[in-house]
DNA sequence: GCGAATTAATTGGTTACGTCA
DNA sequence: TATGACGTAACCAATTAATTC
């Protein structure tokens, strides 16, 4: 961003002798006396080229209208030291650039928005006006195209917050129809618990002995084996709910018929479940359980059916293998 | 005539570079 | 040769003031 040996010279306030020699505007606020005293020490060209260069501009172009009469003192040298103390008192008056000058600085511009010290040189000779006055138009050519590019820059962060913050929205909506999902699936599953738990055939079989619930016999007398398989199934899945939501009521009720292998790590994900879309949060962890059931005595014994779990029971092992064949 | 917008120019500060002791 | 002081030029942000609408 500093300023190297290629930049342009002379836009700076430094009130250097090299910039006072530049400076050549002499408003009457700030004609001082190092100015002048600069302009006439130096015995190079007066400090008023630019005005005086932007009007000979003019009237090449005949942008505004006839020769000011600053200047016929420089041209005139027949009563110079007169019109020079004329000159020095004639109020300074901005001079606006010309549309050719403004339309020309505008190419160069869209060009480079940087001004090397040839090209500055080579645009005031072109457009008859002084490098201070090129270099000062690039400075706030640049300073303007900066203004517009922090108003795009903002409209475009404008639109990206906005985005971004529909889409938050739309998360967040989404994410309350699928609790209000779970919450209706929970529902529906205690309500199912409740009414098995109110159902004395269900508990029974799971209660019973091993060999005896494979072909229970229902009140009737009559032996049916389907029901008794929906059954039990349909009470895996409680389990299977109770193991999700253990804060369940229910919970420890039948704990005490599927307890697991091993507790300590029964309920514990896996590191991979850990990563895994909460979608379908229930049936995922509930699977991820039984790769840990598996490292019990169940893997030495492949099951056959789904419903082989492989919780470690004890003595009613027996009732399981019996019930899934 | 007046106020707002535009724009040429100034001011003050910072930084990079060259020179010199 | 390395280094610090100094001068110079270029740049920028903020501001002023003339001009235009």
């Amino acid at each position: 961003m500093a300023g190297g040996p290629l930049a342009f010279a002379g836009a700076g306030g430094r009130s250097t002798l090299s910039s006072l020699l530049q400076n050549q505007r002499p408003l009457p606020s700030s004609s001082s006396s190092s100015s002048a005293d600069a302009f006439f020490l130096s015995g190079s060209s007066p400090p008023f080229l630019g005005a005086r260069a932007m009007l000979s501009f003019e009237n090449i172009h005949g942008a505004n209208g006839p020769t000011s009469s600053i200047f016929r003192p420089f041209d005139n040298d027949e009563n110079g030291e007169e019109d020079i103390d004329e000159f020095f008192h004639q109020p300074e008056k901005k001079r606006r650039l010309t549309a050719n000058q403004v339309q020309f600085l505008e190419k160069s511009f869209e060009v480079e928005n940087k001004l090397e010290p040839e090209r500055k040189v080579q645009l005031a000779k072109d457009l008859g006006l002084q490098p201070r006055q090129v270099a000062i138009w690039f400075q706030n050519r640049r300073a303007r195209w900066k203004t517009k590019q922090l108003e795009k820059d903002y409209d475009a962060l404008q639109a990206n917050y906005d985005a971004l913050k529909s889409d938050f929205e739309n998360l967040l909506k989404e994410r309350d129809a699928l609790e209000s999902e779970v919450l209706v699936l929970k529902d529906r599953l205690l309500r199912k618990d409740k009414e098995e738990s109110e159902n004395p055939k269900l508990p029974v079989v799971l209660s019973q002995e091993p060999t005896e619930p494979v072909l229970a016999s229902s009140s009737d007398g009559e032996v049916s084996e389907v029901p008794i398989l929906v059954s039990k199934q349909d009470d895996i899945c409680s389990a299977k709910s109770d193991i999700i939501d253990s804060d369940s009521p229910h919970f420890t009720g039948h704990s005490s018929h599927l307890e697991p292998a091993d507790s300590s790590y029964a309920f514990e994900p896996e590191q991979s479940d850990l990563s895994q879309d909460e979608e379908d949060v229930p049936s995922k962890n509930f699977l991820s359980v039984f790769p840990k059931l598996e490292s019990s005595d169940y893997q030495e014994n492949p099951p056959a059916s789904s419903c082989h779990f492989g919780f470690h029971t004890g003595d009613q092992d027996h009732a399981f293998w019996s019930w899934s064949y």
